[in-house]
RNA sequence: GCGGGCAUAGCUCAGUGGUAGAGCAUCAGCUUCCCAAGCUGAGGGCCGUGGGUUCGACCCCCAUUGCCCGCUCCA
């Protein structure tokens, strides 16, 4: 099968088994928004939980946090994201490609500084010896006048950023004569700002209102809130603050179903260390979160890390753990090293002294930063792809199973009467009471037992108990595993401790 | 956002310028009882939305929305 149709089976799958909709589908659906389904939420909230408990529950020296999504306006100042945030962009009519309007100006820029150094090396070997590089490019006039160029642009370039003004910039690419590196013509788009942040307005009248941005990331809710745990926790570092939620941003393109979305969960942890000791703890990281994804027993070929080289505006180091997804190997999650940036940045523009003061190194210092931060819903995307199976068996049909991690998947356990009658359901429904309290079960007894094992094979239910007339004489019952489809008769008082064992995570 | 494709029942799809079909699914009854069984019956669609051409449009034309495929960024 290929990937394409791969992955139509999987969305219309997601959808038929209520794990995914269509936001607001009545209404022929809203772009890149997606609801989750009965199913869905379930997986959802398994994922958040085992996340939470692996990092908060399991490290002592890591506490969680639940910040608002409306923060104060000058957090986006400080963190950034305001003016990084702000992507000018071009198209060229030609070739149809898109490009960042300052990355242009920046490359051409780069080509003339590369042509000065050309006539410098050509200088130093007709003058040999008695060569002097800094006269020379004070005096040549032919550097000299590319020296201006370079000047004007970025003058200009910079300039118009600052403003806002994207006509200046597009005149600056003209007047540049910048063509396409594809077409190599000149027919360039207007220039458009696309801001990624939403914003909305805080205040009941429109005059008095003012603006503030939906969060573009939960990171800066646990940086904002450092102070506040650090002393109230007594946390000493090092330490990290972990929070899970929505975060929004306005996608120019948003595509692949729940991949990439305008609304979506992040799971982030914040650790905060010594300065200078934050590659270690980089590196320690990055393996801590590869056995986490290893623990919930997916192949270890469906992971890879891939290292940044070009780093963000915040960052001395960055790495992604990327997962196989139907269309191939795409960022899940991502580890920074985020150095002092942001709480020094916050510690800037609150006029708050955002330090920590270390006892064994008698001294106070702006903690730097190692960022955890993983998508939820890329996650649920990757068990899902990971889960969906189309077996062919023996006696030729088919069936379609989710062999999802027991510990994620939506229900834990079936309890299904062979027969709807006999005092079967009653007995099934005496069990349902007696588990229901620890594991999400259902209980079914529409449809024949070949229909009702296979209904929860498709939404990834690892255990199925069936309740037959044996059941009543002796009080034991079969149970069914999801991806063998084999049974083994067990007592009904050891169904608790045998459904807990399943759901205990690989140990890696 | 730009270019290309698609849009008919819950799902997968047929279909013709003259009032809409199949299989599966759903519901009811009967039958069967350990891996999507059978029989009978029922419900369900202003053919994505809005315009236009036409005596008449699901079909032709235009626009719009959504989805899929490419282009750039990110969790």
């Amino acid at each position: 099968m290929n990937q394409d149709d791969f992955f139509k089976k999987l969305t219309g799958h997601a959808k038929e088994y209520g794990f995914v909709f269509p936001s607001s589908e009545i209404y022929d659906g809203l772009s890149a928004v997606y609801d989750y389904g009965q199913n869905g939420v379930e997986l959802k909230n398994n994922i958040r939980n085992y996340w939470w408990k692996a990092m908060v529950q399991h490290h002592e020296n890591i506490v969680g946090i639940d910040a608002a999504i409306f923060m104060h306006p000058t957090t986006w100042k400080a963190s950034g994201h305001v003016d990084a945030f702000n992507d000018p962009l071009v198209d060229n009519k030609d070739s149809k490609k898109r490009y960042r309007a300052d990355v242009l100006v920046e490359e051409h820029v780069s080509k003339l500084e590369d042509k000065i150094a050309k006539e410098v090396e050509k200088a130093r070997k007709r003058f040999g010896e008695s060569f002097n590089e800094q006269q020379f490019v004070t005096t040549n006039a032919r550097v000299l006048e590319i020296s201006q160029q370079i000047e004007d642009a970025k003058r200009r370039l910079y300039g118009s950023m600052e403003s806002g003004d994207m006509a200046a910039i597009k005149q600056l690419i003209e007047d540049l004569g910048i063509v396409c590196p594809i077409s190599g013509t000149r027919n360039w788009t207007d220039v458009r700002q696309f801001n990624l942040m939403f914003s909305t307005q805080m205040g009941s009248t429109a005059e008095g209102a003012s603006e503030i941005y939906l969060r573009p990331e939960t990171a800066q809710g646990i940086f904002v809130n450092y102070l506040n745990v650090q002393k109230t926790g007594r946390m000493k570092i090092p330490f990290g603050i972990a929070q899970t939620g929505k975060a929004f941003r306005n996608e120019i393109v948003a595509r692949q179903f729940i991949f990439r979305m305008r609304e979506f969960e992040q799971m982030e942890m914040q650790f905060f260390v010594r300065p200078g000791e934050e590659l270690e703890w980089f590196e320690y990281w990055k393996q801590q979160r590869l056995r986490w994804h290893l623990s919930l027993g997916i192949p270890a070929s469906k992971y890879r890390f891939h290292d940044h080289e070009k780093l963000a505006h915040y960052a001395n180091a960055a790495a992604d753990i990327e997962f196989e997804f139907p269309f191939g190997f795409k960022e899940l999650e991502g580890i920074h090293s985020r150095t002092d940036f942001d709480l020094g940045a916050h510690q800037k523009y609150s006029g708050k002294k955002i330090q920590y003061f270390d006892p064994e190194l008698n001294q106070s210092y702006v903690p730097y930063v190692v960022e955890t931060s993983i998508g939820l819903d890329r996650m649920f995307l990757a068990m899902l792809s990971n889960a969906y199976t189309e077996e062919k068996l023996e006696d030729g049909s088919e069936r379609v199973v989710l062999k999802l991690p027991p510990v994620l998947a939506p229900v834990k356990a079936a309890i299904l009467p062979l027969v709807a009658k006999d005092g079967l359901p009653e007995k099934a429904r005496e069990i349902m009471e007696a588990l229901k309290y620890d594991f999400y079960c259902q209980y079914e007894e529409k449809d024949s037992i070949g229909k009702r094992y296979r209904r929860h094979d498709a939404i990834g239910t690892p255990l199925c108990i069936t309740v037959d007339h044996q059941t009543l004489e002796d009080n034991t019952v079969t149970l069914r595993d999801r991806d063998t489809m084999l049974q083994e008769r067990i007592d009904i008082a050891a169904l608790g401790s045998l459904i807990g064992q399943k759901l205990k995570p690989l140990r890696v």
